[in-house]
DNA sequence: TAAAATTAAATTGTATACAATTTAATTCCA
DNA sequence: TGGAATTAAATTGTATACAATTTAATTTTA
């Protein structure tokens, strides 16, 4: 087999296919004025209530340099509150506000829908989940699932 | 379900496993001086010597908007050329310098040497391509895998 | 055949990503 | 305990992504 192949490559479907996801997304999140991966930030907000910007990074695998920029556009949109730690001045807690909060439930329907979108069924998802879940919990042995 | 819980979420993991191989390509595209995208060009041109970007794009999914500033910087590496079409001068056909051509032998060992760095078998490679291959294809049915 | 519609790239503007560096705060430890 | 090392964010700089618009060329069609 032709290591070189494009077509053998595994990485390019997997690429591929995250921008396809996203851009499915689009439409729903558009609705709610986020882009994914301030989608992402939300949905962890609304599970956990406040994180600081390095669990935000470990648990999303991104950096500050990406988070930084990224949540001073949720504040400024007010759904969220960037408030330094009293204990240690180095840390920055991300909160939500009222109307992050409150954004919950015009998102509560955004799975249902993108799964409409995309065509899937909860097979399909857990064969995925099944199939690369292995792969990235050993490349990023810290990530929770 | 709680539908909108963190680690419900499908897309995450494949977002989050496309930034991760990547990161793992880094070292060894940073030796031919690509980045991911950019190595993926390249991939198709060692395959097909010249290509449109508009055939480069459907391929890629990649538009012109994201193509033209990476060839531009493909073009000033000197890897490429970008040729205005004589028969119809809209288009822009992408051809490899020998330099270009060259790179491939110093591109021959990359997919070895990345799935070594992911640890992933020839299996794994398949259960994943087969999990994720139907949905892409459903998605984007002009995309050639 | 000439205006209308379409097409291919390029451009513009916004938002990630991420490496590398900087800044400020905290912890280590000799 | 006080300087060294470490840590958390922020900053800087480069490179994608992608929506929307623009430009120029080609094709359609009235």
């Amino acid at each position: 087999m032709k290591q070189l192949k494009f077509s053998n490559q595994l990485c390019f479907p997997i690429y591929a296919l995250s921008r396809l996801i996203t851009s499915h997304y689009q439409p729903f999140l558009g609705e709610l004025d986020l882009t994914y991966p301030q989608y992402l930030v939300m949905l962890l907000l609304w599970e956990h209530q406040s994180m600081n910007v390095k669990t935000l990074g470990e648990t999303l695998m991104l950096d500050s340099g990406t988070l930084t920029p990224l949540l001073k556009r949720l504040e400024a949109k007010k759904l969220i509150k960037r408030v330094r730690s009293k204990e240690d001045e180095r840390v920055v807690n991300i909160q939500l506000t009222a109307q992050g909060t409150a954004l919950e439930q015009q998102a509560a329907e955004t799975p249902l829908r993108l799964a409409d979108s995309l065509g899937i069924t909860a097979t399909e998802v857990q064969d995925i989940k099944d199939a690369i879940t292995p792969l990235l919990y050993r490349l990023k042995p810290a990530l929770k699932g």
